[in-house]
DNA sequence: AATGAATGAGTCTTCATTCAT
DNA sequence: GATGAATGAAGACTCATTCAT
């Protein structure tokens, strides 16, 4: 960054996202606990203090990891439960985009989604609010399909929680069988119409 | 325990299970690093480097943790698959039987399932064979349903897979919706019957 | 500290007042905020984070410092403030009384009345609640005197502040007039009496 | 300022008082050390770094606060001396116009005089001789007071130091009862008239 | 056998100061 | 002349682990 002169809003972001995608890879590698800012400096090639000009604490840099694809995953679900396909094609493209978005930065994310766990709890909060707004529209396309009785009177919550569990589970299972879109095809195909034979 | 006495070998299995459940119960209250082995000796009712006559560190304190429950989960599944249910019936007790095994520790398995990716590789392999081999018996379970008719023709691995995946779905919701046991039911069903109106 | 013995309360307050006083040698000569916990740490012979055990932050060992002698003052101001002497002899007891239990640190006490401005505000305002006791204590006393007649119609509190201020600056001069004790009595001439000729 | 137009010593000057006067108001509120010179520049509306145009370091402001007022108290103290009062109107005059040099920059300076205490041995040297100078001409008052009559015959160094530390005391009180001027009036006609009834 | 006092290595974070533009 | 981006040095504080009793 050339000193002495004023940072724009978009150099700003665009520095922010690059300092995040190199402390990404060693939340990765090493955990975020077991990351130090200094180790995220180092890799993001500036100083340790510099990275306190565009973070203004350690947990904002990975609550930005964590809400950056989900504000995509978000804005582009909003559009597809809009369209006029029957409610249950509507989450299945849902699903695969957020499976795509994902898998973009497939290892980070979902390690990420493990270290998760692992944050302070107030860091977990603050994106738990964000992630159950995407939850809830979900949630309303289930119970539009309860309602024009193209699904059964099922606990929409519990097939939401099921959908994401299962994409989850696509995503990070260690023994795949077949690529993750055949994957989660198969997977919405057992929600869909269930294990047992009718 | 009385002094001048020498532990017995079981003695000290049962002082490390019992050190090591008051630990899940606060690992899963407040995270692995945010619980400190003071914590950990105070609600065991000992002293904090007695601890350390059971533990080498604190992490062997997760080790204890996963592999202990995962034994017994995996003995008592034996058992039911060879019962005469159908075997949706014996998935389902296996189920039950698996979430009330994690139950007993408040879900803190599940959170250590995470704090599990930073164990030495090694340790990690070992552990894994051994959840696989639950894995597997679940699978044959399931194709035993597709041999039997009572089954579609699913991908069983997908299914074991959902099933596992909205087991933990199920503990590890902030926002339950009904004891875990109605909550894993109401999975269960979705699962079988699926969404889908017929 | 002899290991694994646990600390009488006696020792722990003990101990409390050597670190302390240590600080406090360190405080006068480089000023509180120039003092770092190590080096605190080491002129009290023990590691830095032992210091921990004994203060829960290095504020809290200023706070000692001044909160201590303080006490003593308004436990015996309390005694002298209920005999039988006129107001103005009990005025004079406390201060002089006042002046005594400074004076025996007086290096010290003194130089952490200056670094007192220098506290973060919010020590400076825990400290002060317990410093308005004594001050109200004095301007009962003044009251009293103008009640019974003995003094005139004038602002106790302004007085108590002017009492209080010049016993600081008999203290704190860099060119003595004599003993402590003698410019005290002369100051409390100046203000019973008044400078005017009458 | 002016681009591509030289400074003069004046405008130089001028711009250092100015930013010290900003820096004076923050250090009032917040203490020095809890004041940043980012704080500083933003109040004095300049860039931080040409801060340090205007002054070689943070300490050097201070001194700037220390000695400028200074030298405008003597200056018209000196003038007040030789006017045709009573020596205790002339004083009171005196305590008057120097609060109120004080009170422009918000007794800041008051809070300051305790900073100074940090500055290297040989510059508080300096401001000694200065302020004694001050003193001393307040105690030439008092003694003239004294020869004609209007005053007993006390010790003018005490009386100096009351009525000095009295100011500083109307200017640093956290329970202010009045306005400063109001304040220091009854302060003044307790040094006068004494607290005794006569 | 059991304890808790003691610790040093390591954490995040702040800030006065410099320097390229 | 004026700026603010960049930084290294330093600070308070935590905690798993050891060890004398």
């Amino acid at each position: 960054m050339t000193k002495g002169k004023t940072r724009t809003q978009e150099e700003l972001e665009e520095k922010r996202l690059e300092i995040a995608h190199a402390a990404a890879e060693l939340f990765f590698r090493n955990g975020f606990n077991e990351t130090s800012v200094s180790q995220i400096a180092s890799a993001a090639g500036i100083g340790k203090s510099t990275l306190y000009d565009f973070f203004k604490s350690k947990d904002e840099i990975i609550l930005l990891l964590l809400d950056d694809p989900l504000a995509e995953v978000r804005t582009r679900a909003k559009v597809i439960a809009e369209n006029s396909a029957t409610p249950f094609e509507r989450i299945s493209q849902i699903l695969h985009m957020h499976m795509e978005v994902l898998m973009r930065d497939r290892a980070a994310i979902f390690k990420l989604f493990f270290e998760f766990q692992r944050l302070p709890l107030g860091v977990q909060a603050r994106h738990e609010v964000k992630r159950q707004a995407y939850q809830d529209l979900l949630v309303d396309l289930i119970n539009e399909g309860i309602a024009d009785g193209s699904f059964r009177m099922v606990d929409a919550d519990m097939v939401m929680k099921s959908l994401l569990s299962i994409l989850s589970s696509v995503l990070m299972t260690r023994r795949p069988a077949g690529t993750p879109t055949v994957m989660l095809d198969k997977a919405l195909d057992i929600i869909l119409k269930g294990v047992q034979q009718t």
